[in-house]
This record gives structure tokens, sequence and C-alpha cells, in this order.
DNA sequence: CGCCTATGTTGACGACGTCAACATCTCTCC
DNA sequence: GGAGAGATGTTGACGTCGTCAACATAGGCG
């Protein structure tokens, strides 16, 4: 009732060179199996064979497969967090960049989620119980948006108004664009391309809401949108 | 590969007095199941037993259990599109009133996903396959929104600005906080009384970025929301 | 050397989705 | 009325799944 999660054996050899081997190909085998059907395909035993061992052999560096799941899961959420606090802007951009930075990470985020759609849904999905940890590094994520925004505000480029607030339905937008759009309740046309595609012009649209209104509209349906970096 | 779904026996025997009635009790099992632990606490076996039906008997009236739970889902779309549309500002509407409107219907839609969250993710989830016929329905809900903001900005109180870019956008940002509320990511709490709660300050905020500007700021953090309808 | 732990294997169990075979009930048509 | 047909429901069975128990091995350490 009150054990951490992962505890399992061997979960502690972490960079001793032992055989800890196995414990990384059963996440990539994991990982290549949820990509290619969703968490119903990851068998326990598929696991196993495609990592080579044997169907039981995960339960000696996972507690169950929820236990595996959520280390695909954090780990995907990790290289999330990477990326797109990477891109989002600092104290120290230039206000005049500020909005082309929100829009890189914000399409970061989008990208990343429309491009692994299935690691996506189960790390912000609801498949996983017990998934303290990765809630945390998203709760990290938010925090991050929400200081670019702070940051954003005092600069001058960024409009009034909680920034909590407006970075939770920045998220939520996101994540809605993001379901929305694996899910097929979404025309998701031309996002191959980073540049084109609908996906760019309403991330475009969302960072615009954010920012203070100047003689900007909202660029709507111009060739070559805003998203094009300057 | 080109059979509609649902096709099974008994289909047709709609309003036939008959005994459709195992049906219905079926899909009632089925929903129940659903929200006391999510897709996979539905099983053939359970649903025949809550329905007083031996375990292979769901096979006479569905397919198989993604039929079973795509009834379950087209009935759960069916009534949030009754409740959203019942709820959205038509031409007709009085032009001060419609921001109270979309708000209305804004919360209508989240407060289905909130109150049944399985069910929600269910239906604009990625859990099942082949769902033309939800898609359908959702799309119909989207169209409805798009028309309430085309006439908004015939009236003007909607921004300029594409109106389904701007539904698509309110759209993903309510499916966002659905998902990520229900799903742990965001605090919910307050959300028990329909006019409390933080996720009515965000509605609120959404529909204030869709209307145009005026003196009005972002109306945060006011004890009484201005949700609470005129 | 002998033991302990980590790791891996196979065997087995119960739950599940699903199909096949059989039973029953009802309606229709002669 | 009776015979057939179709709709509806039942049990039996199969293969897959997650998971545990029992057993095997191998390496480190006294």
């Amino acid at each position: 009732m009150s054990a951490a999660h992962g505890e399992n054996a061997a979960a502690r050899e972490e960079e001793a060179g032992g055989s800890g081997d196995t414990r990384e190909r059963l996440i990539e085998a994991a990982s290549r199996l949820l990509a290619g059907g969703g968490p119903e395909a990851v068998t326990m035993r598929g696991v196993g064979e495609l990592a080579g061992v044997s169907r039981a052999a995960p339960y000696r560096h996972f507690d169950d497969k929820n236990d595996l799941l959520r280390a695909v899961a954090q780990r995907s959420i990790d290289a999330v967090r990477t990326e797109v606090v990477a891109a989002l802007p600092t104290a120290d951009t230039p206000p005049a960049e500020v909005p082309a930075a929100l829009r890189r990470a914000f399409f970061a985020y989008l990208r990343d989620g429309v491009d692994r759609p299935e690691h996506y849904r189960l790390t912000f999905g609801e498949h996983l119980a017990d998934i303290g940890s990765v809630r945390e590094t998203a709760e990290e994520i938010m925090q991050s948006c929400v200081a670019a925004l702070t940051d954003g505000q005092r600069a001058g480029v960024i409009r009034a108004g909680d920034p909590r607030a407006m970075a939770i339905l920045a998220w939520s937008a996101l994540h809605g664009l993001v379901t929305l759009a694996t899910s097929g309740h979404l025309a998701r046309k031309g996002l191959d391309t980073p540049e084109g595609g609908e996906l760019t012009h309403l991330v475009a649209d969302l960072v615009a809401g954010l920012t203070v209104r100047e003689e900007r509209e909202p660029a709507r349906r111009s060739g070559r949108g805003p998203a094009g970096e300057p």
C-alpha cells in the first residue's frame, strides 16, 4: 500500500556496468511495441521476446506491466520537458523574440505528441495508474511555462492576466490539439512538414492570444504563417 | 471489410416491443461498469452477468466488445450534443447575452466530461476503433459552435478571426481541461458546485479571449466569477 | 569452499474475448 | 394446427494474456 514504485530488484544498479542492459532492452522493446499498437499491444510476453529473454524475465526488473509502462512514460515526458524547456523564452530573451520562442516551444510540444501519439497518450492519458513522478515532471513543464509568461509580462510582450491561468489554458489547448488530432477528430493534413499545416497556424493563434494586442490581427490564412522563425 | 457496424441481428427491432429490453440492459450494464473502472473493467462476462444473461449473450446484440463500447460512446456523445447545442447562443440571442450563453455551453461540455470521465475518455479518446458515427456527432457539435461564433461576429460581440480556427482552439482547450483535470494533472477542487471552482474561471477566461475587447480585463480572482448567469 | 543474491527459465492458474454447437421461443406461411 | 425459420440464449472450448511459484544458474563474498 505504501511501497514506492519501481523498487524492484536491480533498480539501483543504474550505472553499474553489470548487465543493466536487459532492463534497457526491455524498456526499448516496450516502447517499440507501444508505438506499434498502443498499450494493448505491449504484452509482457512480447516485450520479453523482443528483448531476447523469456516471458517472465520482465518481472525481474519491473513490478508488473504498469510499472514497465510507467518507465516508458517517464522517459517520454523527460524528453518532452527537455525539448520544450530548451525552446521556451527566458528572462534574457529579447522581448521581440519572446512570441517566436513561445511558438517554437508550443510547436515542439505539439510535434512530440503528434509524432509519437501512443507515447503521448500513455504519458498524459488515463491508462497509467500511480504516475506521481510523471505528474511531477508535467508540473515542472507547467512551471517553466508560467515563468516564461511572467517574464514576458514584465518585458511588456505578454498580456496581463494570471500567468498560471494562461499557462493552463495554453497547455490545455495544446493537449487538446494533440489528442484530437491523433484520434482523428481533427484534420491533420500538412503536419508532416514542420512549417506548414493547420496546426502551425493554430499555435500561432494561440500565442497571439497571449501577447499584447498591437496592430497585429490574428494572421490567418496568409500563405506562410508567422511560424517561420525570425 | 465494408459492412456497417452494429449490423448484428436485432439491430433493427429498435422500437419493436419485443424483448429489445435485453440490448438496453446490456448497454446500461456496460455503461455502469465503464463508469466504475474504465474500459478494462467492461468485460463481456461482467456485462452479461449485470444484465442478467449469460456471458455470450452480448454477442447476439453486438459484434464484439468494441461494438458494445461504441454504442455506449454514441449514447454519451448524443447527450453531450443535446446539452451543448441547447446552451449555445443562436442568431436570435441578444448580443449582450452571447458571452454568457457561450460560457454556459462550454461549461456544460466541461461538466459532462468531468462528471463522467470514463465515458468522456471513451468517446473522445483513443480506445475505440472505427468510430465514424461518434466522430460525425463531434463534428456536428463543432459546426454548431462555429455557427454560434459566426453569428456572434455578425452581432459584433465576437472578435474577428477565422471562426473555425477559434472553435477548434476553444474545443481543444475544453478537451484539454477535461482530460487533464480528470487524469489528475490539474487541481480539480471546487468543481463539485457548478458555480464555483477554478474551471469556471478558466472557462470565463476562454470566452473572454473570444469576445471583442472592451474595458473588460480577464476578470480573474473576483470572488464570484462571471459564470453565474445574468 | 559454501552461501546469498540477482537474474533467468519453465509450468501453471485464472480471467478474458470469442467462436461453435446446441436449446428454446416466437412468428409466419401453408 | 403444424412445420419451418429466424431470433435469442445457453454451455463448452480454445487461445492469449498477466502473473505467480518453483527451479536453475551464475557471480560476489565471507
